[in-house]
DNA sequence: TTGATATCATTTGCATACGAATGAATTTTC
DNA sequence: GAAAATTCATTCGTATGCAAATGATATCAA
């Protein structure tokens, strides 16, 4: 190899042509087909509910009676999404709605007896989605992969 | 520890309680969290167009002319989103549509000049997109994380 | 206390994302 | 070669997802 074809290397490594972008190659590329694939699992197990669906369902479960917002931040949803996965919820009587005593600007969200039941039956079925999702990696694999993608999250 | 409790922590370790299910550990969540913040970064980078119109515009430059179907194949799109983006695109003069002269179904995609130049100037950004993505991890780890993310989706 | 800020919720507009149904054109199969 | 199955594209309906604007209420600060 010559020096001049050194000094071609070296310059390609450090600034590579875009003839080398790859679109196939990007996290985000990888990240959003990844994230299609669960969500056609969750849909193969779970039919008639949504993954925001069914977190907001989860997230109640775990913490009672909370404002809208608030459980929009715990469940990752600006307002404007949370408040349609919200109204739907309650379409379908699995949420009720009430207005916080003190502060008026508050919508207090809360779990109904159906909505409990239904997040109780459906619970089992998401631990099949996330051992669905996860198959294609060993025991070791996704403890690394999780706690790589809790830091990328 | 009394024999009882080893049993107990047996039957758990198999068959975990409802109360152990944790929806900020499962990996749907986290992948849809890791998504959201890669488009919020895309976002800041590039503003005048989104991931997925980014997706098409990449992928005609690396193979370019094909049918829209096709095209929504290379970039995991179904045919009626991969319409919209392209419809979208078109709108904008950065790709032009056309018949396929032999079989009268397709509808083919190709840059026009504008979009050429577009995602020719687009893609040092969309490198930084990917580089400030996967930030939070050291080399290492991203080679790593991208292994395992790729068997994933 | 009041004026500036901040927070909560809603609405609008735009852009994915996908299932299902439809119609047109092509390919396969018998 | 005609019927059956497939493929390509479009349309409709529903559901996120987010920016920006708005209104109501609370909180903070001078």
């Amino acid at each position: 190899m010559s020096g001049e074809d050194n000094l071609l290397k070296l310059v390609e490594v450090e600034a590579p042509d875009d003839q080398d972008y790859l679109l196939q190659e990007q996290v985000g590329f990888i990240l959003r087909k990844a994230h299609q694939r669960h969500v056609a699992i969750f849909a193969a197990h779970i039919g008639d509910l949504t993954p925001p669906q069914f977190a907001a369902l989860a997230k109640l479960r775990d913490v009672g009676e909370t404002s809208q917002n608030q459980l929009g931040t715990l469940i990752a949803m600006d307002a404007a999404t949370v408040k349609g996965v919200i109204d739907r919820l309650k379409a379908r009587g699995l949420v009720e709605l009430s207005k916080h005593e003190v502060d008026k600007r508050r919508l207090l969200v809360n779990l109904t007896a159906e909505g409990r039941d239904a997040i109780e039956r459906l619970i089992p079925l998401a631990r099949e989605i996330t051992q669905e999702t996860l198959a294609p990696l060993s025991a070791k694999e996704i403890a690394t992969f999780m706690k790589l993608l809790v830091k990328l999250a």
